[in-house]
RNA sequence: GCUCCCUUCGUCUAGAGGCCUAGGACGGAGCCCUCUCAAGGCUUAAACGCGGGUUCGAAUCCCGCAGGGAGCGCCA
């Protein structure tokens, strides 16, 4: 039997970040056995499902490289399906009308609250013979009254349900269309899913779910429940902690190879190791080998896994990034260095693309001020001569290249009886107007000679002006 | 309230009775390297929730307790 997984999002929001490892985990898994993986939207709820949330979602998993065999399929186009298997049991008595009124049962579960009893349907309408005029029924499943439900979970092992703690729960509303847990059965039923891997929140209807699969004459799938993923302070994700929506990390200039092996190892390791190729996540990943406690985000380990995938990653694909990012800023980058040079030049200093964006951002644009701390130290009358005897040497270089601008700069520190340091920081500070680039040969090749020039000669006057 | 789940350094985790004076990683601290910022190298602090058992021996097995979480809708 080949493996079957189903990724089953309502489009409710943007995919967020434990949807979207749980989208790995079955993607992982089904990669891993041969299997299928398949794309499920459950957009029965049509008061909160929106077209836009569909593409956020299928834009985050295209953006992770998720991508299903099967589907996107829409339960709001298989209804005629869903009321089809509810007359099925209907006819064979696994399931009943219910005449009662919203109020009716809200009082039933307050007085149940009273008696410290957990709130459920009590059953009242299951022998009732005739309808009750003027009432749209709801169809709810008759589910055991006796016995239990076992569910041999893959990760969280054995759990153990009393039938009698399920109760009867509706599978079509009085208007006629299936709830959320009955289209599941029949799509799960119908997909030929065998192994239903989601979150924990989902595992107290595990049992329900396999109770109609049995009725059904259907054996049920194998269980896997994911812990939860929390912020960073140990409580439940929400929006207050940033970063919720995985293209929002794209905007925060996160690769999505470091996501995926950030989010795989939440919940699952192997040995010690940290970093996973793809080939290698397929390779050793197993469902069995998820841990059962939930795992709170840490994002400075999300950054240093950014920051290796950076500096080990194909340049022409991170120029491109960058690209992406600069274009975001609204930086014009035609006439500039070439992409792939300032990525070489950074890739070992930023922790995401953003970063390496704004880092990159003098190399486009007019120096217009100087940081005020990077002037006020470096852009002083105590650098004038070294500022003004590299412009003279710079000018008559005739080979533009970090060798042979860091031989300038090396023989000037030694004429000049300085420092390098004393040397490079007044230039940092003039052509990139602050105390941060990459290092000074390289930044002055990428920037060309006629910009360093003229970056040189206006801070030259800046000192002049100043003193 | 009821049902179910969870509990190893701050965080992610290794650990399936002796290999554990509890290992790795991120972050922290310190040192080295250094033209800035990084990267890199080395060193270091830091955890088995609590209480009972079982056993020659428990982070690992059992039972309680405590704490955290989820679910109990004509939501998904």
């Amino acid at each position: 039997m080949t493996v079957r997984t189903r990724f089953a999002p309502s489009p409710t929001g943007y995919l967020h970040i434990g949807g979207a490892r749980t989208a790995l985990f079955c993607w992982l898994y089904s990669r891993h056995h041969g299997g299928d993986f398949i794309l499920r939207i459950e957009d029965t709820d049509r008061e909160r499902s929106t077209e836009a949330a569909v593409q956020a979602i299928l834009d985050g998993m295209a953006w992770l490289e998720l991508a299903p065999d099967e589907g996107p399929f829409y339960q709001t186009q298989r209804f005629d399906r869903y009321r089809e298997v509810a007359g099925k049991l209907l006819a064979e008595g696994h399931a009943f009308h219910c005449y009662c009124s919203k109020q009716e049962l809200e009082a039933m579960r307050a007085e149940q609250m009273v008696r410290k009893e957990k709130p459920r349907y009590d059953g009242r309408c299951r022998r009732r013979k005739e309808p009750v005029p003027g009432v749209a029924p709801v169809i709810r499943f008759k589910n055991p009254e006796m016995g239990q439900t076992v569910v041999e979970d893959a990760v969280k092992g054995r759990v153990v349900f009393d039938n009698h703690e399920l109760d009867d729960l509706i599978i079509v509303r009085s208007d006629g269309t299936p709830t959320y847990n009955f289209c599941v059965v029949v799509d799960d039923m119908d997909m030929r899913i065998t192994h239903v891997i989601r979150g924990d929140d989902h595992l107290n209807n595990a049992p329900r779910q396999m109770n109609i699969l049995k009725a059904l004459g259907v054996t049920p799938p194998r269980y896997a429940h994911l812990p939860m993923i929390l912020g960073p302070d140990g409580t439940k994700l929400s929006k207050r902690h940033g970063a919720v929506s995985v293209m929002q990390y794209r905007e925060d200039g996160f690769l999505p190879e470091a996501v995926i092996n950030y989010l795989v190892r939440l919940g699952w390791s192997h040995g010690d190791q940290e970093i996973f190729s793809r080939e290698e996540m397929v390779k050793l990943f197993d469902i069995e080998d998820v841990n059962k406690s939930a795992s709170a985000i840490n994002p400075q380990k999300l950054l240093w896994i950014n920051q290796h995938y950076i500096k080990n990653g194909d340049v022409p694909a991170l120029a491109a990034e960058l690209k992406w990012h600069l274009d975001r800023l609204g930086v014009d980058t035609a006439g500039g260095p070439s992409l792939e040079g300032l990525v070489k030049a950074q890739q070992e200093r930023a922790k995401t693309l953003k970063e390496m964006a704004e880092g990159s951002r003098f190399f486009f644009e007019e120096v217009k001020e100087y940081e005020p701390q990077a002037a006020a130290k470096n852009l002083t009358a105590d650098a004038l001569p070294g500022l003004e005897a590299l412009r003279a040497k710079f000018a008559a270089l005739p080979d533009w290249s970090a060798a042979a601008l860091h031989d300038v700069l090396n023989t000037t520190a030694e004429s000049l009886g300085t420092k390098l340091g004393k040397l490079a920081q007044p230039v940092r500070v003039a052509v990139s107007g602050g105390g941060v680039s990459p290092p000074i040969d390289a930044t002055l090749e990428l920037l060309g000679r006629e910009r360093s020039l003229a970056r040189l000669d206006q801070a030259i006057g800046f000192i002049r002006k100043a003193g």
